[in-house]
RNA sequence: GCGCCCGUAGCUCAGGGGACAGAGCAACGGCCUUCUAAGCCGUUGGUCGGAGGUUCGAAUCCUCCCGGGCGUGCCA
């Protein structure tokens, strides 16, 4: 069981993979949503309620009410006792005694059952069966909806993510990074907000002027040429397929890499290989709202307008005939080249002018996810956004480590412009979308991910992606049997009553919070941890206890918890972009 | 040198101030005339990298050290 991280106010000596974090704004108790979950709304307003008895002000803000770990110690616990002593200067049990007092005072059957001091001052409450039951029921009567919220409000949130150089196919890096920014989109989605998935691309610049002449090279080749891949240039194999595929198109001359050589191998290139990256995300289950082109910034004068705006609000200085944020002046890591002594405008310099445009197509919120390897460029974007007055909550960065690939024992970083990796293509013909995302996904973003080829491609069967998957099917497929396929709005719940299925019924009231935690947090390994905790609990459960067979009530009983089950399962699958098989 | 990330069971990793540290895989032993056994139950397995400190309480926060990764470009 995930224990949802908490919620902390941004600060740059915070958890480093999230630069910034916010509160999602906008609430709106229109839509099916809850401040925690079902359960603890309750456990939190009757805790207020003894607490105001006593004269006490709620605190509120570093309190925890989380499910209890053993039995012994109820359904809940909440350390209120010990923080409001430690804030007072009382003796936390005394505080946790005449809070339990209070507590037994308005007692109600809807909920708090029983309150009890223990250790060093929790308060233990043990909720009656039937207010944990009528989690179920709310649950029930959100379906399909259950989970999601309207907290976001519709605010325009753009992620961008990807924007892998068109310079080569998508490596299995690539492949952690197009997951992790697919799996925050679907989150903020649920969250109510208003996303858009965003690729830039970057077409223009030495990269792709490499690219352009790595490709001649190899055109040259089939001419019995042998030339030399431009320094810093691009070795892969794939660019020697290229070459095969672009002769006929282009001819046979070109036998000077000059501007206009350039200009038709450079557009020959970016579009084959954007082409090709599209497929791979297509495989992979990803859609893109936006493509995003570099060009396009140059064209339309943004880089200009942008160092302009950066001069008005004297952000930027002259040096040796280059032109310099002042970074270190607004919270960067190190003033940067702007502009180039040769008036080229650097990657940073772009990345800032971006970031105006994003401002200006209408986004309040900002998502960039992003390698650890750019930390440096994205405090120096911020100090940009900082200095021209933009509000701090409109970028965020979230920032993961690499992939190795792990092959015979043998761990390999990957590198695009040494031709040494593998595609994101050749994964998928091996090992199916559905497990390439879960693996992708079940760490979390700031740890590095060993990918291992060996265990991803022969143990299929032994995979958590499997085992989740097939939880699912075994419901459907028990629904099949029963001939059932709705559950009645007011079905008796009271059948219900055995240990293992309160503990299932407080497991799934646990995934709305699940959610706004994973996106909150940009840690959406939480949400493939908790649906691998939902189905581990449903097939202990479902090895225990029959359904068909049993009486007319406990049947109907049960099927409604198991739909519920089913609604959990396959609204996890589906944020983490997996499919929810209805038989394997 | 400086900045950031990681170090938890044999392996891959959760947990990021609370009560005896968790899961999967691996190992060992059980469970199929019955809703998919692609499953379940049990056993074995740990100086939470090390040392100090803060706290009623530290795997968790602070300092230092060790080991691995990434940065520290007028590359992107």
């Amino acid at each position: 069981m995930p224990s949802p991280r908490r919620w902390r106010p941004s600060r740059s000596t915070g958890r480093a993979s999230v630069v910034e974090t916010w509160r999602p704004n906008g609430y709106d108790t229109a839509m099916p949503t809850y401040e925690k979950t079902y359960l603890k709304d309750i456990v939190s307003r009757e805790l207020s309620l003894a607490q105001r008895s006593l004269g006490d002000v709620a605190g509120t803000s570093t309190i925890e009410i989380r499910p209890s770990e053993r039995p012994e110690f109820g359904d809940y616990s909440t350390n209120l006792a010990m923080i409001e002593a430690k804030a007072s200067g009382r003796v936390p049990r005394k505080v946790a005694e005449a809070l339990t007092a209070a507590l037994a005072k308005i007692l109600s059957a809807a909920g708090i059952a029983k309150a009890e001091v223990a250790g060093p001052g929790f308060v233990n409450l043990f909720l009656s069966p039937a207010c944990i039951r009528s989690a179920l029921r709310s649950l029930l009567a959100d379906g399909d909806e259950y989970g999601s919220s309207q907290r976001g409000g519709g605010v325009r949130l753009q992620v961008e993510f990807v924007s892998s150089n068109p310079t080569g196919p998508l490596t299995v890096g690539h492949g952690r990074q197009a997951v992790l920014g697919d799996v925050l989109a679907a989150l903020y989605e649920r969250l109510g907000y208003d996303v858009q998935r965003e690729y830039y691309f970057n077409d223009q610049g030495r990269q792709v002027d490499l690219l352009a002449e790595s490709l001649w090279v190899r055109y040259r080749e089939l001419f019995g040429e042998s030339r030399e891949i431009p320094e810093g240039g691009y070795q892969g194999e794939y660019l020697k397929d290229m070459a095969v595929e672009v002769r006929p198109i282009v001819g046979a001359g070109h036998k000077e890499f000059n501007a206009d050589t350039l200009m038709i191998f450079r557009a020959q290139a970016v579009t084959r290989i954007s082409d090709g990256i599209r497929k791979d995300l297509d495989a992979l289950g990803i859609r893109f709202d936006s493509f995003f082109s570099e060009a396009t910034l140059h064209r339309d004068g943004k880089v200009d307008a942008a160092l302009k705006g950066l001069r008005a609000h004297n952000a930027v200085y002259d040096e040796e005939g280059a032109v310099w944020l002042r970074a270190e002046d607004f919270g960067g890591a190190k003033n940067s080249v702007l502009i180039r002594s040769d008036g080229r405008p650097t990657y940073v310099m772009v990345d800032i002018a971006y970031h105006m445009d994003k401002r200006s197509r209408g986004f309040e919120r900002v998502i960039d996810v992003q390698g650890a390897d750019h930390q440096v460029e994205q405090t120096c974007v911020k100090a940009a956004l900082r200095a021209l007055g933009i509000p701090e909550t409109f970028l965020s960065y979230a920032v993961h480590q690499f992939v190795s690939l792990k092959q015979g024992g043998a761990v390999q970083r990957m590198s695009t412009r040494a031709g040494r990796f593998v595609t994101l293509r050749d994964l998928l013909g091996e090992v199916g979308s559905d497990v390439v995302r879960y693996f992708m996904i079940s760490r979390k973003p700031e740890a590095h991910l060993d990918f291992d080829l060996d265990l991803a491609k022969s143990q299929s069967l032994d995979n958590p992606a499997t085992y989740i998957q097939y939880a699912h099917t075994r419901i459907a497929s028990l629904f099949r049997k029963a001939g059932v396929e709705t559950i009645s709005p007011d079905v008796d719940l009271a059948p219900l009553e055995a240990r293992e299925e309160l503990e299932l019924i407080k497991k799934l009231d646990l995934f709305p919070e699940v959610l706004e935690t994973a996106a909150i947090s940009f840690a959406p390994h939480l949400v493939a941890e908790y649906a691998l905790d939902v189905a581990r609990s449903f097939h202990a459960y479902y090895d225990r206890f029959r359904v068909l067979g049993e009486a007319e009530r406990v049947i109907a009983a049960r099927l409604a918890l198991l739909h519920a089950v089913r609604i959990v399962l396959a609204r996890s699958l589906r944020v983490l972009g997996m499919t929810a098989p209805e038989e394997m």
